[in-house]
DNA sequence: CGGCTTTGACCAGCGC
DNA sequence: GCGCTGGTCAAAGCCG
């Protein structure tokens, strides 16, 4: 009986949470910044150079200080490296323009290619509309409609993202998606224009051509999941729709898709001491089995937030490691997710998208490990992407550095790695520690599970490396992760606006009267040290390749959306002692602030629905 | 008392 | 066809 009303709770959390972070305005400087197209990388250079005057300033600052006579000595020695500096910014910022110009017109030419190619597709497909009208006129008239319907389908799947006249009702359709956020409360105008920038962005992006065949294909997923369940309009996700009603549209070409999304699943290691780990959504165990090949039985839950909803997942230990859990995920939510669920969904539905279009493009029977870009408009990323991407308006990619697809099985399925160190060419996806009870689950975000992970030199990867191993306290991990993640966050300007809208005091009490303060614990200076430099080091990631963003925030919401679900051992415990003192007011405010100040807005961090969470506690760490 | 977990039984798919 | 395996069901028991 009370569950019930712990959901529609956190149903209500969810819609203000939602409505808070969607008012949040875009940064309006990346957004121009970029230019709207591939000049990301530029851009960020441009960002680079900018922070770095930024910083030189406050030398000259510091001079003015100083007597006059030496001061003008100074300022005068100060001035040529000054004057060099601006010098090679502008210089950087002519590349940079260059680099545009030169992407301009790749991208025209790219269009202008497309162009030729669909008026090409055009006229062979009137073509064999003719020669079928000619050999069977009867049936020509009632296989018209669905012809046409399969030639949209054909188009939108072949025009990577860019609009065109054909593609409006697919258009249209996603931007009814998109703006059923609205419903939820998450969603206004911009979620729908972002959701179309999102499709343009795709289509304008200038990938190898294995990319742009992926994101054919993550079209045409989206397109299924679109029509596949007339009840599949949950835009949190997109998971295949496993064992959802059959679409209502007819179409062979539909219905095997069908089947083939139907086994599609996404596998999730993490590090995890729990039984399981809390992705924000409500399961029920309903089977245990011991498979073969390893001793650890395999649990199955189902979803309960619906009663009819279809999603499973397994829960088994690593045979060879046993404090990896794996978790796979397989089906698709046909139900409104809380925040703290949409988190993991979002990661693994990209990387379910992702599954989808590698066995699509490739060949059955094979295992790849490769880092993958997600780029995609489906529905389950609209509220990642166009969440944190939004006010960047980079192109909206997950990127899952530690994936492995494998369609070996019955089941094609993706595993998401986040446990080992990645090979990523942009940076080390930080691996996620889920350590949860199933009632009171917990999550810490943990940067470097793998003390010996190092620099991956021919990758020329960035790891973010931990001063402190998995074995240290929760506090260690708040600690480090939040003084990372306020780089991180300054360094991403994810927006302007706190998350929260509201002082959670119900909250804020709770964890007060529950949880009795640990002694705090700061980091050793040798430490404090090396967290300078991963500080450095991670805004450094971040600035440089602009995918990172993607990346991050996954992992922070995925983090911060697993923490949400309930309450948290040691990392209340922690923020209970970090707000001992002030009123339960204060503190939220507190948080509030520190949260908005350090994340400048994630707005992925919702107050606990039940009052329980130990995600604040992550932001309180912040000095 | 209701919800959840446990656990043995059952079923379906697949390979031999 | 048979056996193996994965996946699910459902009754019984546990727990808050």
């Amino acid at each position: 009986m009370e569950m019930p009303k712990r959901r529609s709770k956190a149903m209500e959390n969810n819609n203000t949470e939602e409505n808070s972070f969607l008012g949040n305005t875009p940064v309006e400087d990346k957004t121009k910044k970029s230019d709207g197209h591939d000049g990301e990388g530029a851009s960020m250079e441009m960002e680079i150079s900018k922070g770095g005057h930024g910083w030189l300033a406050e030398p000259e600052q510091t001079n003015t200080l100083m007597p006059s006579s030496s001061a003008e000595k100074d300022r005068a020695l100060i001035k040529h490296p000054q004057e060099d500096e601006l010098q090679s910014a502008k210089a950087e910022m002519g590349e940079v323009k260059e680099e545009n110009e030169r992407l301009k017109l790749l991208l025209s030419r790219i269009v202008r290619n497309y162009q030729s190619l669909q008026m090409h597709f055009h006229g062979l497909l009137q073509k064999d509309e003719e020669a079928k009208k000619s050999m069977d006129p009867s049936s020509s008239a009632r296989d018209q409609s669905n012809e046409q319907d399969e030639e949209a389908d054909e188009l939108v799947s072949l025009s990577l993202g860019r609009s065109s006249s054909t593609d409006q009702p697919r258009k249209d359709e996603q931007m009814k998606k998109t703006s059923h956020f609205s419903k939820n409360g998450k969603g206004d105008d911009e979620e729908g224009l972002n959701g179309a920038g999102l499709a343009l962005e795709l289509g304008c992006r200038f990938e190898p051509a294995a990319d742009q065949s992926t994101e054919v294909v993550m079209k045409n997923s989206s397109s299924d999941n679109s029509c596949g369940d007339p009840k599949e309009d949950d835009p949190t996700e997109i998971w295949p729709p496993s064992k959802t009603s059959k679409t209502t549209r007819s179409g062979d070409d539909e219905v095997s898709q069908q089947t083939h999304l139907k086994k599609a699943r996404v596998s999730v290691r993490v590090r995890c001491d729990a039984p399981t780990m809390n992705d924000g959504c409500q399961w029920r165990k309903y089977g245990q089995k011991i498979a073969k090949g390893n001793p650890c039985p395999r649990a199955y839950y189902r979803c309960t937030v619906s009663p009819s909803c279809p999603v499973r997942k397994q829960v088994q230990r690593c045979a060879d490691e046993m404090s990896i859990l794996i978790t796979t995920y397989e089906g698709s939510h046909n139900h409104p997710l809380p925040m703290s669920a949409t988190a993991m969904a979002s990661t693994t539905s990209a990387a379910a998208s992702m599954l989808q279009s590698h066995s699509s493009t490739s060949q059955q029977g094979h295992t790849t490990t490769a880092p993958i870009s997600a780029s995609t408009n489906l529905q389950g990323l609209n509220y990642s992407t166009s969440t944190l991407s939004q006010n960047s308006r980079l192109p909206q990619h997950f990127y899952f550095p530690n994936s492995s697809i494998s369609t070996t099985n019955s089941h094609p399925t993706i595993t998401l790695d986040l446990t080992a160190p990645s090979p990523s060419h942009f940076g080390r996806f930080p691996a996620a520690v889920f350590s949860s009870n199933p009632r009171y689950p917990s999550t810490c975000l943990n940067f470097s599970s793998s003390p010996s992970s190092s620099l991956d030199h021919n990758n020329h990867t960035l790891q973010l490396q931990a001063p402190w191993n998995n074995n240290h306290t929760a506090a260690g991990y708040l600690n480090y992760g939040n003084r990372v993640l306020n780089q991180v966050g300054s360094a991403l300007s994810m927006g302007k606006q706190s998350i929260f809208q509201e002082p959670n005091n119900l909250y804020q009490s709770y964890i007060q009267n529950q949880n009795p303060p640990p002694p705090p614990l700061p980091p050793p200076p040798h430490q404090q040290l090396m967290l300078t430099e991963t500080i450095a080091s991670a805004t450094k990631a971040i600035t440089s390749n602009p995918k990172f963003q993607s990346a991050l925030a996954a992992a922070l919401t995925s983090f911060v959306g697993t923490n949400n679900g309930g309450s948290a051992t040691t990392g209340v415990r922690e923020n209970n002692h970090q707000h001992q003192s002030s009123t339960s007011t204060e503190s939220a405010s507190g948080l509030k602030l520190k949260w908005a100040e350090s994340l400048t807005t994630n707005p992925i961090y919702p107050p606990s629905p039940n009052g329980i969470g130990c995600a604040s506690s992550c932001l309180n760490k912040s000095s």
